[in-house]
DNA sequence: TATGAATGAGGGTTCATTCAT
DNA sequence: AATGAATGAACCCTCATTCAT
């Protein structure tokens, strides 16, 4: 006789954030239960107690993988001469864009954006851990690019911002808002975009 | 002896409302209690219902509440010549972003994404109201911009999206990140940039 | 300009009790709302609160207006000679059967019955004012009858208890339960069939 | 050190039935509280969610049980011979009154009978699951003592109703109305009243 | 006399968390 | 390690009643 559960220590907190990420994203976080995550992870309540110290945890922990997943195939952002700027930034955007769209990804940012100025170990998390990762290091990337002159002097964080703003607010229309079904737009031409409106904007004309 | 209270029929929707943003942005939809917005415009639970059918159509209309004050105070857009776009964008800028950054205004943004996938009614009006009245607005236009040859040529909606994402991912940064506090932004640098990049992006330089 | 509203003091406690008793037969005490009677009598709640103490004194007050108009237009029972009692009974049950199914007293029954072990001051009234008025008056002429030796001697409270429950019994079946819609009977079968069994039950064959 | 509390789940269900027919029957549908019930069935709230769907659900449940220990009480109904019908007659009757004021049973009629009016569910119940089990049954065990000419042809549903009625009311002027304090009655004369009274009616004298 | 805005207590239900098994 | 029965706090909403107008 097949016992009715069997151990799975080493498995059993990926297919709870992963059971996690898609409740959450489906109901909210305060929507979603721990009974329905518990379900879809294939274990019982108890047992997320066992992983998790509590759904707040299990949510920071939720999203924390997403960022990692994203830190992790990020390439690193370098902005190298002026001759290929055009084709290397729209390569850049196009992978960046994709990356920012894989569905589990999406799904986190407006997560996070409900909830940050509420849980405030998740505001943590971002301020100590994530936000440095991102657009301190987009910012840094800039302010090279300027000191080398490829690309206009301009605030360099405020400039990060704009272009990350550029990307964030694609990911939100299409996915928080499912703009998607109503008003589709293709990968390529958003990243074409993007890259235009943005080198254009900050290239070096002088 | 004065009354242990008085009627305010004109004037309670409108307590309500702001106490409702108040908390709604505090707390978030779900940790916002109908007591604790009661309590802060000055009325009991049962009020709130003379004038509210529940919590969630209390929400949406807080939300309507603040895109109906937005579109009151946008002036119309309009994209005239060549010549002076330059200046003419970036007091637009600087005046629309003063406007998104009214702290009404700006707290209801992340409420609106925290809520907006999980939320049927709150899509619909987003969808069928709110969404209408400003980016087909701007695409529109832009669209007529382009026809008149002041701007490049490009995709309408993908531009007119991109502008809205570069001034939103600076309310969702300064307010919902609460990044003013780490690493705060003048507002007229924030236009400053946003104008230069956008204009230089799409100015017709043929 | 003719007035919002109009004095009415004479026509006002009818109006409403007509209204309560729709609206408790259609909804029961508890589902019944203030509210819901004041709109069905055509004021508003304040009102009813000018003719009666409360809800509870108001569903009393129904009630006992159906108690009284059956009492008004209850026959003086009497059993007079062998003879006719056939006839008589016969006639008699049919008119009583159609005063029972009056729809308006045919609905006081289950809310009195759903009730009367929650509402003290219910049982009181009826205990007090309107059992005397019925079983008592009924059981009081039938051992008349039973002693002139027109129907057999049996426990005179027992059996007018066990003639007024073939009578309540069709009313609560028919009303109460619905079931006119799913075995419908017609009423002067129902007469004829109490009639002749309570008949051949109590005639003194001695 | 002794537990918390411990775990029941075999017992629970009955436990929390019968809490709850006590509680209903104290205070009725809308006066009972879950929390009283859980209370008086030694529990928590909560608990009773896990094992009914609701208040209305609990109800439905509570009257299901004491339908179900009526119908398994319940003897075989059969008329079988004129010889020895009187004292068949008497002897079921006064068995069937004597299961018809279990404490328990009597407790759920006036219930059954409040709540009918207004909650869809129960009257389905009643009219698919337990009409059929107890005026149908007894309805054709009548139509077979006619067709055998046992008793005198009448419409066998009226008949079968007339009977019940006799019963019914019984239980309810004794339970209902509390008439016990009032005017008791012990149940061998009502037995023998009803027994004698629906004899007699409708023994066939042809 | 009539209105209806405002009150506020109360109850059904949910669900994160605990803990006996 | 895993289960799932049980807890109990919290919250939305209703509605009888009050009272300013």
């Amino acid at each position: 006789m097949s016992p009715k559960w069997v151990r799975q220590p080493e498995a059993r907190p990926g297919q709870i954030l992963a059971a996690a990420l898609e409740e959450f994203s489906r109901r909210g976080y305060r929507g979603a239960t721990m009974e329905g995550i518990a379900r879809a992870a294939g274990v019982t309540k108890g047992t997320i107690y066992l992983y998790f110290a509590g759904k707040e945890a299990l949510f920071i922990a939720t999203l924390r993988a997403q960022v990692t997943a994203l830190a992790e195939l990020l390439p690193g952002l370098r902005i190298e001469a002026e001759a290929d700027l055009g084709d290397y930034a729209r390569t850049m955007a196009a992978r960046f864009l994709e990356l920012l769209m894989t569905p589990s990804i999406a799904k986190a940012a407006p997560l996070f954006i409900g909830e940050i100025n509420h849980m405030p170990a998740l505001r943590r998390a971002y301020l100590e851990e994530w936000m440095p990762q991102f657009s301190m290091k987009l910012a840094a990337a800039l302010e090279s690019a300027m000191a080398a002159g490829v690309i206009r002097r301009l605030d360099p964080v405020i400039t990060a911002r704009t272009l990350m703003g550029m990307f964030t607010i694609f990911v939100l229309t299409q996915e928080v808002f499912e703009a998607k079904t109503v008003t589709p737009m293709r990968l390529e031409d958003i990243a074409e975009t993007i890259t235009t409106i943005f080198l254009e904007g900050v290239r070096n004309t002088r």
